[in-house]
DNA sequence: ATACTTCTTGAAACCGGTTTCAAAAAAGGT
DNA sequence: ACCTTTTTTGAAACCGGTTTCAAGAAGTAT
């Protein structure tokens, strides 16, 4: 009648015990294969669904994982990579039968207070954290709760602790390199400090003009904390020195180095040439369109996902495996290769 | 020594018996202040978490709430619409002590393996549904699951729903008077029909024009999808008739406009004047600055949270509350207003 | 004082699964 | 056929809370 389906009454339906409709359902050995049959035919039958919390109280797993961003609200509204990111980590959880939930903290205090109600909650079975100095914070927290975790993007202490980053050395310096065979030698950056990804950037940017011998002028360097207004002031400074191009670590900031050209009345590429990192949606739809570094945020986000899953499946968190995804550098107008050809 | 921390634990320290810790945790009535007072003693000495799985077992609540957003990719990855809606869930589920999981389907089909899994695992205390066209094929088996729900977004068929939404018909209505007022005649607009936010926008749009005794022309009516793409495409259409000026739906609509306009030589506003729909952070970052309907999405998101908690505490989905915020015109350079002035 | 309420409290049942353990059944070896 | 090993199975314990129920304590009215 009123019966909710419970294992019980499956397995009164089946004439086995819970025991055996449990076997069946977590797909355990053991069961005569006319038996599991048999029990699969009354569940397909009742479509029976196991209660989840039930499950999860029984066998310590939630299948949920929780991903915590953290960073200064102005990056997470401008930038497109968080939602983007996001999206890719959502779709990665999905493919995995994980539930994925979202947690967003601005300030270091919420943060922590947000990564205690998770632990305190106990209702995870993994975390994924975006790395920015902030996340740092977090690890030794994360370790002694003993709960999996991964993080996205280097964090500055990455001694034994899994992440999956782009390739942002190799970043700047495609970015870097394409400016320096284009001709250009007076090569100034907007790069930033807000987080490793920065440096990273930096780094490659330096290493380019390392490698082809062209000194680098303390002038044309400029940071930015990856947000549009930032991109904008950074480039009025850089400005006055007069760079022949630009390498501008985020598409975002990109977007306000362009206006600040348009307003000197520089035209790009013809006056400044610009090289971008991150090929998200802005660095097509801006004006000119960016020649970017493109990262491959999906593969990021589902490779983050996957690991984790793996963690959580073997218990194995180390030895600690750091995934580095490649970049690409995609052309398009902003670095005057069209003009040359 | 290895004692676990359980309820078990607690009542024994605090010579009482786990019924009556379990009261003190939820706040009872019925027992002695003393009493309460000792139990709470000793859970913040040994800082007690009570696991919440157990918990929801026992209690059948979850304090866990879905979001579902159902939308094309292009719409979700391009629009900061949906970053700031979710960002803004995010905050009033954690505002109200509620973990906030995301679910983002692209396709009508994935969109209902998502909703069916969540209705299966049964984990979930509510959802909060985007409204759009596939959203509402939702309705019907959200109501059979007796899932409390609310949609953010009018639902095509609103007949006892619980929705939040932005006043979009007031939207339109405001960004077409505005340019009536500033002496405009030709008016224009892109429009979408892709939900019912678009229906609404076009209403305002409809009437503004009507209460001005202005003709509408058919001429003069383009649709998109919300995307850049169909922005730049409706406007390159549009330009052929030669609007004065143009009410478009969207900023992200506006972006693609803009782009359209410029190819073509067309100066905003001085040629073509523009208002957008959204006021979100592309409105102020696009050249000119675009004079567009704010819509309070932050609110938007906390209220639709708000009314789930509250449908999830008192059971009551009924009767169903509309919700509407106000939306207003912010006044930027798109319009041509300070020309005016 | 006595009888009747109202408050407090703990024992035990319960939520719906998983897991352990031992018994029963089947298979394998000689 | 008979004993040993392996496979299959169910009963019961368990996960860690909440809730019911009845009993004991305290309070109130007569």
């Amino acid at each position: 009648m009123s019966n909710k389906l419970t294992i019980q009454r499956i397995a009164e339906l089946a004439n086995v015990s819970k025991a055996t409709v449990s076997r069946v359902l977590n797909e355990y050995p053991h069961v005569r294969p006319e038996v599991r049959e048999k029990v699969q035919k009354v569940i397909s039958e009742t479509g029976y669904q196991p209660n989840n919390i039930a499950r999860l109280l029984a066998s310590d797993r939630s299948s949920i994982i929780g991903l915590v961003i953290s960073a200064s609200a102005q990056m997470v509204f401008n930038d497109p990579y968080f939602p983007a990111l996001t999206e890719a980590i959502s779709k990665g959880a999905a493919d995995n039968n994980l539930i994925l939930s979202l947690f967003v903290s601005y300030t270091e205090k919420q943060g922590r207070d947000t990564l205690n109600g998770i632990l305190a909650a106990g209702l995870f079975d993994g975390l994924i954290i975006t790395a920015d100095h902030k996340g740092d914070a977090f690890i030794s927290q994360l370790q002694e709760a003993e709960i999996p975790f991964v993080f996205i993007g280097r964090p500055g202490e990455a001694e034994g602790i899994n992440y999956v980053d782009a390739d942002n050395v190799k970043g700047g310096y495609l970015a870097t390199s394409h400016l320096i065979d284009l001709g250009y030698r007076r090569i100034g950056t907007i790069a930033s400090d807000q987080n490793t990804a920065g440096d990273d950037r930096l780094a490659g940017y330096r290493s380019a003009l390392n490698e082809r011998g062209i000194s680098i002028e303390k002038g044309l360097l400029a940071f930015g904390d990856y947000t549009l207004e930032s991109g904008y002031a950074a480039m009025k400074e850089l400005i006055r020195r007069k760079p022949e191009a630009v390498f501008v670590a985020s598409d975002t900031m990109s977007l306000g180095a362009l206006r600040a050209l348009r307003e000197a009345g520089s035209r790009v590429p013809q006056d400044i040439a610009l090289v971008s990192h991150d090929d998200l949606p802005p660095a097509i739809q801006a004006d000119p369109p960016l020649t970017t570094v493109q990262q491959q945020i999906a593969t990021t986000g589902q490779m983050a996902v996957e690991k984790l899953a793996q963690i959580i499946m073997t218990g194995k968190a180390y030895p600690a495996q750091h995934i580095i995804n490649p970049v690409k550098l995609i052309v398009r107008a902003s670095c005057g290769a069209a003009q040359l050809n």
